[in-house]
DNA sequence: GTGGTCTAGACCACA
DNA sequence: GTGGTCTAGACCACG
């Protein structure tokens, strides 16, 4: 797992697990790694991935129960796929659609950009699928 | 001014000045404000706007003239719109891309919530003109 | 350690850091003083010692773990050996043979005048030893 | 004329000056050039250039003749010598030793370098005759 | 007036 | 413990 920086760990940390819901990889009721495993797993420090967890619980996207560990939420992918969504519209949107105005990028532009990276992304994941 | 937590001060002063300049406020050679002026501009200490302005330099967007200020640099606004244009097609929109796959937002999706999100932008600017 | 004064602090540090890699006091993935202790061992401010690491870390000559400290490069030292044959070709080279002409000091008077320099050189670090 | 940063503006003025006595440009006696001439000709700021003067004149090297201007002091080639020579000995030389064993030069390879900056320098000087 | 450097001391993210 | 960022305030070189 790789991190990017102006975002913290934790928070990275805490947008995997919603991506995992989201995918319905981990449907609600599902076990989730315990901190230890996903500290591993993700090289990083328990007390990061702690943060994580704790953050996530505090949202209700997942619970713990005492001496067996995290498990997904009822209803957490609902609940996340509001979350991000309205995330993506109060903030993630103003911002691209101000970059578009400064770098002069047209919709017809973007439309034609992410048509191109959706199938570099496809290619990527065919490649490492192999 | 105000500033958003996920990324440096210095970075959110940096992309003020970008901003600027692709905006052709401030064309080539103009004199952008001095250290104290931003800082006080900004209510932000000096050496912030310092630490801002030296990586400008070290890009080659701004240079220094001894005792007189900062100058916007010959071409620093088709310098500036490359490099943001880089940092967003290698950067904001893979992740763009991958959010829309999250969340379940089809480009015809997309294109519509950012006609929306213009709109709005056009009435808050209209406002703020008043 | 001591500072003298036509060169920052900072970048003497740095000069500090290359001159151990360079002795191969402190080979590749060696971890340098952390950024407190050096600036203890140095009478520096952290703030200091902050950026000269921090430069260093844009050569590539070291690299940071989050929360662990900084690292010798891998390669840092032939790194370091040609940057600095670098500089001294093209800075301290041409100043020293302009030196030479003015105080008309020829070559062969050069060399005597090294040798008698290592041999003080020498002396002086015997003395140190003990 | 340009200036490199280590090193002040107003040293740098009166190294230039006393480059001039040593090549024997301006012999004892001789005016030279006023501050706003000097100013003018460097490019640089007349407080600057006075800085550069009083340090010349507290050194003895010049002297200054009330409403005439600067002047060359008596013996004052001799004494640049010295002083140069004696900066020479103390500081330059230390740190060529030092650089010399750092990048592991010897002192045949420091003579051929050398000899080859002099033809270059040579080239330069033919050069800019022209 | 300008920027460049440095200090002292603080808070935060992370191990 | 680690480094990264920020503030407050100082001195210097230069215009």
């Amino acid at each position: 797992m790789e991190f990017k920086k102006p975002r913290t760990i934790y928070d990275q940390i805490a947008d995997h697990i919603c991506e995992n819901i989201l995918l319905d990889r981990w449907p609600a009721g599902e076990r989730i790694p315990s901190v230890r495993e996903m500290a591993i797993q993700a090289e990083v420090n328990p007390n990061t991935v702690t943060r994580a967890y704790t953050s996530l619980q505090e949202l209700e996207i997942i619970v713990n129960q005492r001496g067996k560990g995290y498990f997904v939420a009822a209803d957490s992918r609902e609940k996340v796929r509001k979350m991000k969504r309205t995330e993506f519209v109060q903030e993630d949107l103003p911002a691209l659609v101000k970059t578009m105005e400064l770098l002069g990028i047209s919709p017809d532009e973007l439309a034609d950009m992410i048509e191109m990276a959706r199938e570099t992304r496809k290619d990527f994941e065919d490649e490492t699928e192999r």
